[in-house]
DNA sequence: AGCACGCCGACT
DNA sequence: GTCGGCGTGCTC
């Protein structure tokens, strides 16, 4: 190992903070020195903070007044990829360094020394009466041979309880040792024999494969519909880069989906790979990110923060469901994880897949105009073939105002049950109904934080902003007329389609999936789970059911409102409508039965409908990826948005207006200004927020203009100002 | 981000 | 007279 430059007792070293100051500062090494990125604790005014040494000092500060390094932490230095990938990215994204270096140092514990914790193993003693929880637990043990359990895990594994360890460990029948708590992850074995390979599956993994091998960046966009086997072509990359003595990082959109997944990968490598995600705890996390900076994690599954873990040899990124739009961080960093997947490779010589079914049309784009290999997985996996697609013209359905599902999607429905096959309705609004309206006076009952109006959830008796998250009880009475007994639910969401379904189905089994119906991602998980494996005949569902689960039973899947997220004037709506319609119609017939998807829609002669049903999806893309570049938007142009917030709705108007006519260095590359407008997130915690949207053509040197244009105003108050590029929510 | 400094209003 | 509001500025 090749070591960093090093920084002598009392040299000048600049070091970055995670302080918003902007830029790094100077401090004399401490004794024994530093190496250029090293972890360091440092003085600032009163307090003691976390930083990385950046690179020499400047020496524009009085020297009398530079003061001493405290100490170097004991974590591995932040390697110089790592540091680009943060400059990088930051400039990319215009977000401060200080901001960014917080991404790459998000572990628990930074400053702690590696902790001990007790393990437990066979000791040499028998003990002196042998009972059963005794011997089940020298049973675990010798099952396991030379593994260290720690207490809880040996208790559980033996179904007996602490005491039972402790009473062995007294007798010596159990040895009791201290052993550092971040234990590097168990070896996975990229040459156990894998899933059996359909012909162009094998021969897409093999390309992938050579490509880890390279030791080189590239970025493959892997297509294939649902069930095409994606997943399997994919792992075949990562025993690549783990038989290449690389690391491997595979990204998934909706990490409280990764049990099914995780199963697969422990199938595949013989062990689980480290799992990175927000519901870590403050252990598991800390370990992960030491692991992964001593190589001792060899593969990573996470969200997209995992793309900030301080990898030492990272060969390959998988980033499955690249279209998904939860890749966008949309509050703090705004960054897109797909885009920065493409950035961190490209430093650190590594291989990108993009996986998908339904691409967006920025990594198609990509392909077509060849900056990105693309492999296609055509065929699909085992015997099933693509659903049956209908659209059910709703106007000719005649349902009265409270019902949503067309006669047809009933007897399509009938018919699965009658053949113990399961049906999934789909509709993408969680709670009972999106408006509540008071038959008194005629409000609709809005959230008191925001602009948005309040969404009933009979489940949980409660109505709920789904932009802030504020949450109260259902009241009795109007909350603007006080009359009571007139509320009234108006359009469906999820609970209320189970109502329907209920009447409808009085016999069947129907079982409804909203994430916000179960108290945690873990009894979400195992409904799921039961559900997959014929729990339910009748599956009704949000958002969750489209990624990426694996129901065998499923023949049918009814699209309630196939028009939902076709308004509006988002650019990305008509894709967004493809690509949920066309993922959740994949649900259907993924097994052995022939599947068929139908499509609830007023609208059955628009260009997206008929573009689904007639399954031509390059056409579909074509014609979209025409109607952007005419209108100069991406991926064809660029865009950027500025989030003004602040306390007073009116101040932060005034300083979007006044950024709007100082534009002269957006104007020199020919950019233009839109806004201010209310953003499309208006309040936030009681923060007023406002945008500003700036649209220039793709070569325009936008950053740069963007940093100058920004610079000019002085945020007076409580006035914030936040840089979005290439933003994804426009309505 | 914190925390000090500092310059104007209502209190013992 | 002083306690305290939070605007402005600094941290190597």
């Amino acid at each position: 190992m090749n070591f960093p430059p090093h920084f002598d007792h009392g040299e000048l070293v600049a070091v970055l903070t995670t302080q918003p100051l902007g830029r790094a500062l100077d401090y004399k090494a401490p004794e024994g020195g530093c190496h250029l990125g090293a972890f360091v604790e440092v003085p600032l005014g009163p307090r003691k903070v976390i930083g990385v040494v950046w690179g020499a000092g400047q020496g524009d500060y009085d020297y009398a007044k530079v003061r001493p390094v405290i100490r170097v932490l004991d974590v591995a230095p932040m390697r110089e990829e790592m540091r680009m990938f943060l400059t990088r990215a930051a400039a990319y994204t215009l977000t401060p360094m200080p901001a960014m270096l917080r991404l790459g140092t998000r572990a628990p514990g930074l400053g702690d020394p590696p902790s001990m914790r007790k393990v437990y193993r066979r000791g040499a003693q028998e003990p002196e009466r042998m009972t059963d929880a005794r011997r089940r637990v020298l049973e675990v043990l010798a099952e396991y041979g030379d593994l260290a359990f720690t207490l809880k895990e040996l208790a559980d594994q033996a179904g007996v309880t602490a005491s039972v360890v402790k009473g062995l460990v007294d007798q010596g029948a159990v040895h009791e040792e201290d052993s550092p708590r971040d234990l590097p992850f168990a070896r996975l074995d990229p040459d156990l024999p894998g899933k059996a390979l359909s012909a162009d599956q094998a021969v897409a993994a093999e390309v992938l494969a050579e490509a880890v091998r390279s030791e080189r960046y590239g970025t493959t966009l892997l297509r294939g519909v649902t069930g095409s086997g994606k997943t399997e072509v994919y792992l075949e990359a990562v025993a690549a880069a783990l038989r290449a003595g690389r690391q491997a990082l595979v990204l998934l959109p909706e990490i409280a989906l990764t049990e099914q997944f995780l199963t697969r990968v422990q199938a595949r490598f013989g062990a689980k790979p480290a799992e990175w995600h927000s519901g870590a705890t403050m252990t598991e996390r800390r370990r992960i990110w030491r692991m992964v900076g001593e190589g001792q994690a060899q593969l990573v599954i996470g969200a997209r923060s995992a793309l900030f873990l301080p990898f030492q040899n990272l060969g390959l990124i998988v980033v499955d469901e690249e279209h998904d739009t939860s890749y966008k961080q949309e509050d703090g960093v705004l960054y897109n994880a797909r885009d920065m997947a493409v950035l961190r490779a490209s430093i650190c010589g590594a291989q990108v897949v993009l996986a998908s079914a339904t691409p967006s049309l920025e990594t198609w784009a990509n392909a077509e105009a060849g900056k990105y290999r693309r492999l296609e997985l055509t065929s699909r996996y085992g015997a099933a073939v693509l659903p049956e697609m209908r659209a059910v013209d709703m106007r000719e359905a005649g349902l009265p105002g409270d019902r949503w599902v067309s006669p047809v999607l009933k007897q399509e429905v009938d018919a699965r049950l009658e053949r113990g096959e399961q049906a999934m309705l789909f509709i993408n609004r969680r709670g009972y109904a999106p408006v509540t309206l008071c038959r008194a006076c005629g409000q609709q009952i809005g959230c008191d934080h925001c602009d948005a109006r309040m969404v009933e959830h009979r489940f949980l008796k409660r109505l709920i902003c789904h932009q802030c998250g504020e949450s109260r009880p259902m009241p009795e009475a109007c909350p603007s007329c006080e009359v009571e007994g007139k509320l009234a639910p108006v359009g469906p969401g999820v609970e209320r389609l189970g109502e329907e379904a209920a009447a409808l189905w009085p016999q069947a089994r129907i079982a409804t999936l909203s994430s916000d119906m179960y108290g945690s991602a873990r009894a979400l998980k195992a409904e799921i789970a039961g559900i997959a494996e014929g729990a339910a005949d009748i599956v009704i569902g949000t958002q969750l059911v489209a990624k990426g689960h694996n129901f065998p039973k499923l023949t049918l899947v009814g699209i309630i409102d196939a028009d939902l997220g076709l308004m509006g004037s988002d650019l990305r709506a008509a894709e967004r409508s493809f690509q949920l319609i066309r993922q959740v119609a994949g649900r259907a017939g993924r097994a052995e039965a022939p599947g068929m998807a139908l499509l609830q829609t007023y609208q059955p002669e628009h260009p997206v409908i008929r573009a689904i049903l007639a399954g031509d999806e390059e056409e579909f893309w074509a014609a979209e990826a025409g109607e952007r570049r005419q209108a100069g938007v991406p991926p064809y142009g660029r865009m950027a948005g500025i989030i003004l917030s602040g306390p007073d709705l009116a101040q932060t108007f005034d300083a979007g207006n006044l950024l709007a006519r100082q534009d002269g260095a957006l104007r020199k590359i020919g950019a233009q200004v839109f806004g201010p407008a209310p953003a499309p997130i208006a309040r936030v915690r009681g923060r007023h927020r406002v945008r500003l949207l700036v649209k220039a053509e793709k070569t325009a040197p936008l950053q740069e203009a963007l940093a100058q244009w920004v610079a000019q105003l002085r945020l007076k108050g409580d006035l914030r100002l936040a840089v979005d590029i290439d933003p994804q929510s426009f309505y």
